[in-house]
DNA sequence: CTGTTAGCGCTTTCAA
DNA sequence: TTGAAAGCGCTAACAG
């Protein structure tokens, strides 16, 4: 492989000075500069970005840690945070956690070995360790808080409060609420603004809570829809939509028809919830922007932040939320 | 940061010393080495990859590139790649290439500076350029072929004659398929292999072609679907599972029930092939034996491959096929 | 503005 | 079996 000193040797200058237009560094005469660039195209020169990252104790990579790339979510938070870091000359090293703490705490140990510029973590529900040791490393969390780091994720509670009113709006009063786990910050603050949401309106919400997966959304629906008419929700509202799409297959299960019988909406806005049937009313997350503040934070473009960014959630309607019936609205 | 020199001197013996207990390396005495694993445990000493790196020009990562990280296929693919890698002590740098050739290729130049041991490529459908500079960098494709690199994939030609035939054994005359783009070579595999399954039976398909997504899948399905009983097919297989479930929503929407008007059936597998109604019959692909094969092969567990390896795909059967109801088998 | 040079932290001969 | 020392390719002072 060619090396910065073939490149100097060829070009008649010294090492510093490739390595100097290699960093855009103005204080190199234009003519020299020129004749250096063309003998870096001609070389095919790469600089190495393990050298460099030796010298500089940091390359230009950037540790993304989620709990599970299946997850679309996440899925689709890894392609954005992929197309911001590669657009700013940065590579991503992945590392998957399955949501196991000692998992997480392994791969961030090991990461470190690369001299990461920084790391986006989303980390593991159960609120794992904080610190990794001593090397002080640049980190955000995303989506839900880890240890002292700044947070960017979307308003859990606004979004969560967006599709209360929703179905409040559409004349809905029976209720009721699919949660993730217990023990899982962003489940507990969408809950808390569902049911505040409801309790602005002297509604009261039945809730449930599961995993954020499929089949939670299939047997806690089971569950919540498997009573009489007059005493089932009219609506029910998810913590994902992944769960959303669960319900909906319970619901089909049951005979019941999606939003005929009962409405749901979903959160997350996932690509998919656009493609069942019937689609999916949800409340879309910000990914793209999401992602973009993190590797911007992370590249320096923009400096870390004090405190959490919280991004706004949308509500997005579709078609799996309606009034409710004449003959379900009797209390 | 700790050092190899600090543990070096904490222990009174000199730097290739701990390099040597690092690597394992037999030739240091016990006694010496227990010391210096005593030191590097107090210290809690991580050896820099980046240095190592520079001085072996390759780092413990391997490049992973594939077109979309948001397709559950290679979401799957992901997951397993890095299980295994992080099993083997290796990082993985993901690389998405969003199918674009020349994305693809700015991706592995790019990929090259972290002098990483080897790269797993899902390489862009288009099938690309094939080379990437200079520097020797062992590679191996999977899914799809790429240059003149060792490929790594199910057996697509069987797995859909697996399909044909489990729809042939049903009692299905009238089928359809739902291919991939045409330019792509597993569209092509996966067609031939089902039009000739179909051919033996003395059963000829009707072809159309489309992405190998959700959209295309509702899009062509309409097509097929909208016709009168009796010319409409009983059956259509789909060279994906998204492809089926978009079907299945476009048989849906036109008033049809699967499998009672049309027999659906799908390719891969993906997690949500299960929980889709009606649950899909599909072909599974044996994504964490290709991903562990792959990763065995980059950290030198397996000799490169002198040729192609596939592996063998399986019938997995759910409840969107059955036998076609007697009006519909009337030709 | 440009050249020289001292390392970054590790592996790997080469000696002892 | 262990130590000493020469770099891997690059950046960042420091001189000139």
């Amino acid at each position: 492989m060619v090396n910065i000193k073939d490149v100097a040797a060829r070009a008649n200058v010294s090492v510093g000075t490739v390595s100097r237009v290699l960093a855009k560094n103005k204080t190199v005469g234009k003519e020299l500069r020129e004749t250096v660039e063309a003998t870096i195209r001609e070389l095919n020169f790469q600089p190495s970005g393990v050298a460099r990252g030796l010298r500089r104790s940091r390359t230009d990579m950037i540790g993304l840690v989620i709990p599970d790339i299946t997850n679309p979510f996440f899925a689709e938070l890894a392609k954005h945070v992929e197309a911001s870091a590669s657009g700013a000359g940065y590579s991503v090293l992945l590392c998957i956690t399955n949501d196991d703490p000692a998992i997480e705490a392994a791969q961030i140990t090991s990461l470190l070995k690369s001299y990461p510029t920084g790391m986006i973590v989303v980390p593991t529900q159960s609120g794992g360790p904080t610190g990794w040791g001593e090397r002080e490393l640049p980190a955000i969390a995303v989506d839900r808080p880890f240890g002292g780091h700044p947070l960017i994720s979307v308003d859990h509670r606004a979004g969560a409060g967006l599709a209360a009113r929703h179905l409040i709006d559409l004349g809905h009063r029976r209720i009721a609420y699919i949660a993730g786990p217990d023990d899982a910050p962003v489940s507990r603050q969408r809950r808390e603004g569902f049911v505040q949401a409801l309790a602005e309106a002297d509604i009261e919400a039945v809730c449930v809570s599961g995993q954020f997966d499929y089949q939670s959304g299939e047997a806690l629906g089971r569950f919540l829809l498997q009573r009489a008419p007059g005493v089932r929700p009219t609506a029910v509202a998810t913590a994902s939509d992944q769960q959303a799409i669960g319900l909906i297959r319970a619901a089909t299960d049951l005979g019941l028809s999606v939003p005929g019988d009962v409405s749901i909406i979903g959160f997350d806005d996932i690509p998919l919830a656009n493609l069942v049937t019937p689609r999916l009313t949800t409340i879309r997350q910000p990914v793209a922007s999401i992602a973009a503040s993190a590797v911007a934070i992370m590249v320096g473009d923009t400096p870390m932040p004090e405190g959490d960014a919280l991004m706004e959630a949308t509500l997005v309607v579709r078609s799996s939320t309606a009034a409710p019936g004449p003959e379900q609205s009797s209390e």
